[in-house]
Parts: C-alpha cells; structure tokens; sequence
DNA sequence: CAAGAAACTGCAAAAAACTGCAGATTTAGA
DNA sequence: TCTAAATCTGCAGTTTTTTGCAGTTTCTTG
C-alpha cells in the first residue's frame, strides 16, 4: 500500500467522523501505529487536519451534516462488525442496509478485501470510498432524511437486478414472534427487496433490540439465515432465537 | 513495446484504478522498474497524473475535496455559491454535479427554500440532507472514488428521464477554445447527459480553473448559459468570456 | 500520584529513487 | 540506403526514504 493511499485514507477517515484513532486506522491498513502516527505527523504539518492525543480531527466541515460521530454502543456494534467481517468471502458481492451497525462494519472492512458492495445507503457508500479496493455501487432513489437511505419504488426495481451472495440487514426492531420490524414503511420495503435480491441473509443486531416490535414488518425470524449478536450462546434472552440458526459472537 | 504504448496503458490504469505501483506496472508491461519510473516523471511533468513514492495516483485523487481545508478558496467558493442561489426559484427542479463549489453551495442554501434537488454526488446529497425542505433524489450507480459522483451508463440512461429546470455544473478546466474539460471520461459523460437534461445550465468555477484545460471534453463555453466567477467584470483573464452571455458576481 | 496509553527517539532492514553508463534502437539528413 | 546523432533502455552502485521495533519519556485519567 502507497503512503499516499494511506493519507489519502486518513483524510477521507477524518472527513468522513470527523476525528480518528491512530490504532483505528492502523489496524484497518494492516500497518504499524508509527507509520500511521507519522503519516498523521505530515497531514497536520500540512495543514490537512489537526493531530490530538491519540488520533486526529477535522480541520473544517464534516461531510456529515448530522454528526453522527456519538454511535451508541459502539463497542458492540464493533464486536459484531467484526463477527460479520469473517463471513465475507473475497470477491464477494454484498448487499448492505442502512444504521449504524452496518457503516461500523464498513468501517473495519480491512483494507486488502476485494468486494462489491451495493447499498442504498449514503453513509454507507461514502464511508465505502474511504476502502481503497471495494467496488461501491449506490442505488438511487429519493433520500430518507431520516434513514439517510434511497427509498421508493426505483429502489425496489433496482434490486430486482441484483443477485448478491450476501446481505448485511440491519434493522431496528426485533421479535421472536413478529420478526423483523420498521417504524417506516418505505424501509420496510427496501429492505424486503434486499432479502429477495440475496442468497444469504445475515442480520446484525445489538441485544438491546431484541425482543423490540414496530409497527412495520419486513420479515420474519426464520427469513434470516444468520443472526449476529454480541450476547453470549446462553443468555436468557437469545433463549427464543436458538432454534432459528442463530450465529453467536 | 512503444514508449506511447506504455502511456497510454499507465495513464489507462491510474484512471481506473486511481492509483498504479511502479512495480506492477514493469511487471505487467515486461519492461524494467526504471523504464516505468521514467514514463511517470514524464507524466507527472505533464500534469497526466501525480508521481508518488512507489507509484501515482491520479490528479483528482490527492485533492481532498471534502475536508474544506483552503479558506482560501472556501471564500471565493461561498461568494460564488451566494450568487448562483440568486438564481433558484421556489419548486425549482434543480441538477447538481459534484465538486467543492456546489458542496458550498448545498451548504448555504437558505432554510425555507423549497426545491427538488437531483444529484449522483454523494457530499451534495449528504449535505442537503440536513436542508429541512429540499427533496433530495440520489442519481444511483457506479461510485468514482475520486469525484465520489455516481457514474457509468446507468447514471447516464437515468438521467435521461428528468427534465430539470436549471443544472449547477461544476468543472474541472475551464478555458475558452477547448470549453469545459475533465480528468476522467465517465464523469464527462455524466456531465453531457445533466446538460441535455436541463433548460438552463449555470456553471461554477472559481477564477484558478481558468484556461486551464484537461483531457476530456465535457462541451463548449457557449453550451453554457450562465458562468458564475468571483472576479470583478473587468478581470483581464475574463475578456475572452465576455461574449458568452457571462453573469458575473 | 500511579498506572496505562500514547508519543518520541534512535536504529536497522527493506524498498524505492537516483545516477552514470553502455548497448540497443530510432531518427534525421545526406 | 547509409551514417551519425539522439534517444531509449536496462543494469549496477549509491543514496534516500520508508517502516517496524524497542526503549524511554510524556501525557492522560481516575
């Protein structure tokens, strides 16, 4: 890897969450954390960011306007980025939802992957142009202000010209008895067309959504193939879940 | 093997790839390390791409866009980007293309405009997100790493069904006998078809673009309805404009 | 103030760049 | 077509840059 595509990643890093870790990018570059802290060294003597303690931050705007820089949990939706990253095979194409979980999982996606993304996600796709070898198609479609996700019917015609070999889905609720489920419609739409349009569906989700219900359903339990949580095999609330081939951390 | 042969297929590669490594190309090419080496520095001294320890990176690759780094610029930007809002009517249907210049221009869109903005870049679409009224439709397709624009034919055939009433084209190179230029070829045929889909075509570009020219052309100055600079009229280096129909700030 | 994390420093191995040169190839003019 | 000059190309030796590591110092946090 180039020291210009590591700056390159930084910059776009920092941009894109407005501040970074040191160890953060090291570990997704493969690198050691003193070629990182000097590449960082040269940015700021560049004026191309600002070095802190321990990692670096933004100069001027962030890209996004909303900061979602305050992930909660964030360590578990690391841990089960994580979990998810090794199910992902090279050369794979991938069908990604929107939330938070999932732009963790773009994030640590390391750096030598080979893969095709699509995703109707904003974030999503512009945290993507920061890997220097995924393939990031976007489906477009009217925005979401909320989801920050295309929507609409353009969105699910699109899908229908996709065949991936996996689906990351994220959702907001979920249920033993009323599966997975959505406060908006037209998510709950997209997100059907992604099950259709993918071979293998695997669903990241934080404890502290289970046993969580909305008001729109975008499908059942036994429609996910995998089922991502950080919670150990044994604890009582995954108890439910065991006999849907559940995939623990 | 020809000396322009190997041009040709180094300047190929960086543009697809965005960034080459001397040693992958001897090795494709048969050629020796040095030779390689050579042809870059030659390049490089004509601005085709930009030489960097190990390898190059294409032009656009390096230039950060969305980390609003030079206040410089952001200056004259934000004074150009004033004058073109100047331009929008309430329920316009309006094309952005991508660039630092439109990104401003997304930014101090006032609050109660009330517009539907159709975009493939994705800081534009980002961006406008946090605009309380503005309907934002994403243009899908192929994600350019560089321009971080949506491109290829799918863009393009989409395109093709919007009629919008005025494009904010943003532009690489701009100089009077070769028109409009860029570095890539898919983010010129991106930019042809926005023109053909819009009745009045604004675009924006910072005194520094001024005869400066590029590979690819994206159309003529006089396809242009409305140039927006942030020199005063009487600019020596806007004389050759003027008889384009020219609105200055 | 004490423990842990991060930063700094110097060093050595590896990679890349540079330099000069000689043989090969191309070009230009007779 | 022939010849001389100019250019191109690969090679070998040297210099510079990059990078990871280990030991030490500085900073942060409770």
């Amino acid at each position: 890897m180039l020291k210009a595509e590591r700056h390159q990643h930084i910059l776009n890093e920092v941009s894109i969450r407005s501040r970074i870790q040191l160890s953060d990018i090291a570990d997704t570059l493969g690198v050691s954390i003193d070629t990182i802290r000097r590449d960082v060294k040269e940015l700021d003597d560049n004026k191309k960011l600002k070095k802190v303690h321990g990692g670096a931050i933004s100069l001027g705007y962030n890209i996004f306007p909303f900061s979602n820089n305050e992930v909660f949990n964030k360590e578990k939706k690391a841990q089960i980025a994580q979990k998810a990253i090794t199910l992902i095979k090279e050369n794979a194409v991938i069908l990604m939802s929107g939330g938070t979980t999932n732009l963790e999982l773009a994030r640590q996606l390391p750096a030598d992957m080979d893969i095709t993304v699509f995703t109707p996600s904003l974030p999503i796709a512009m945290q993507l142009l920061a890997h220097p070898k995924a393939e990031v198609i976007v489906i477009g479609g009217k925005v979401s202000k909320d989801a920050q996700l295309a929507i609409g019917a353009q969105v699910v015609q699109e899908l229908g010209n996709i065949r991936a070999d996996l689906c990351f889905l994220g959702t907001g609720y979920l249920d033993i008895e009323h599966g997975l489920t959505e406060f908006d419609y037209e998510v709950v739409q997209v997100k059907k067309a992604m099950i259709n349009s993918s071979r293998r569906i695997v669903s990241l989700c934080i404890s502290e959504k289970l046993n969580s219900v909305q008001r729109f359903k975008t499908c059942d339990i036994r429609d996910i193939d995998t089922l991502i949580t950080e919670l150990p095999p044994d604890a009582e609330v995954l108890r439910p879940y065991q006999s849907f081939n559940v995939n623990l951390l």
